[in-house]
DNA sequence: AACTGTGAACGATTTCACAGCA
DNA sequence: TGCTGTGAAATCGTTCACAGTT
């Protein structure tokens, strides 16, 4: 089990483990199938067949299927999925054996509850530093760590691998905070603040925006509304669309 | 050119427009292009061109133009968008001019931030009501609003209509507190906690998971690391393969 | 000339359906 | 028989490139 084949498709250079390169609609699943691995194995099971482990991640067995053939033969014919097998190597792919160092940049509401928050600890992130513009904040004590103003930044990097930052700063200096994480060299970049922000094209951003959420919500609600509000209820199916 | 609503063909009620049903690509972006047309309109600006307002989302502008395209025809051709006509128009869709009523239940570190977050109420969101299954909690005002007990829920419910409701609960509650939101008639749900939810098929729910976000960073951060880690030949970035 | 709106090409993702293995 | 792995088909989303409008 310490290695996995897969020989990609693409004849990369040398003749290395190469990355296996998943499709980003994969990608964003993976963490989703290991939650529930991992629940799974705490329930005592070994194996899982991939209706089950779709129905507890909650898409369905064709696609969870493809998904996991992108990684590699991991399962057994008539039988299922091992369920310590794949755990380690979604893990491995995840890159999640290197317990990496996280830190929030934002001490405000969200930050507050960011940095407080188990899902992280409990998920290989070490949340290692808190930092604010604002110097009244600077010295309060959250979960233990001491926030630092954001002109330590540098010098934490410095002591410290910073794999991720994250930014829960108003909008007005979010793009200020990107270039001073780009600038020490953070690569990944979970940006809460709702804007735009720009940065190398080395670098990842991934948004979080909590109103974005709510906005689609009430397009459905409202889509929801507009049905429900016609005349006889139910009727046969609709669309001629283009006139 | 073509008229500015797309018909389903089925009756309407009333003077209310049809509803075009759009892509849901698109319904997600509608409410980064709204953000960035409220920008452009506090700068003072009157019209902006798809390539304007493409770089103010973040999208290129073929993808701005194909998505405004199925509101209908709001530019004018040699010109551009008419700011004030599209923010109108992209909050008419998005059922902003309703204020609608949200509830968060759970206020941990997470939802008592969500409590507080300004970004709901300036984006046509109110926060009427917070709940949590802790009688210690009870009583606790947070932001100007007292918590409440989860089993007022539902006198809540019938004294205002609750558009959405959020979920900042732990995973193990999340599943019984969906339930009981159904069950008073709320049709849209944003959940936090790290599940999958099972709802009825006229329920809508949205997910956040934040250590999703972070493990999808991470993967890149280790795609990243086997890359720049072969300079022409030898693979070696010292991490031991799963097991 | 500048810019939108849109068919058509392209690419990505999902689903189907079944061959092949345990 | 039961279930995975996977080509092929279907669907969805993006980008191109240009006709059409102001």
């Amino acid at each position: 089990m310490s290695q996995h084949r897969h020989g990609s498709t693409s004849g990369e250079a040398g003749g290395v483990p190469a990355f296996p390169d998943l499709p980003e609609a994969t990608i964003a699943r993976l963490p989703e199938y290991l939650r529930a691995l991992h629940h799974l194995a705490e329930a005592g099971a070994e194996t899982v067949s991939s209706e089950g482990l779709a129905a507890a991640a909650g898409v369905n067995s064709a696609k969870l299927r493809k998904d996991l053939s992108h990684l590699g033969s991991y399962g057994t014919r008539g039988v299922g999925y091992d369920i310590a097998l794949l755990v380690d190597q979604v893990e491995y792919i995840l890159g999640l054996d290197k317990n990496r160092a996280v830190c929030v940049v934002g001490v405000g509401n969200l930050g507050h509850a960011l940095a407080g928050y188990a899902g992280f600890a409990s998920r290989g992130f070490r949340v290692v530093a808190l930092f604010d513009a604002d110097r009244k904040k600077v010295g309060e004590v959250i979960n233990g760590m001491a926030v630092r103003h954001i002109d330590d930044l540098a010098r934490v990097a410095a002591e410290e691998t910073l794999a991720i930052g994250v930014i829960a700063t108003p909008p007005t200096s979010a793009q200020a905070v990107a270039d001073l994480l780009v600038a020490v060299g953070v690569t990944s970049i979970l940006n809460f603040a709702p804007c735009v922000l720009s940065v190398p094209p080395n670098v990842d951003v991934r948004k979080v925006d909590l109103a974005i959420e709510l906005q689609i919500l009430s397009f459905h609600e409202h889509r929801k509304a507009s049905l429900t509000a016609l005349p006889g209820g139910r009727h046969d199916d609709q669309e001629a669309v283009g006139s």
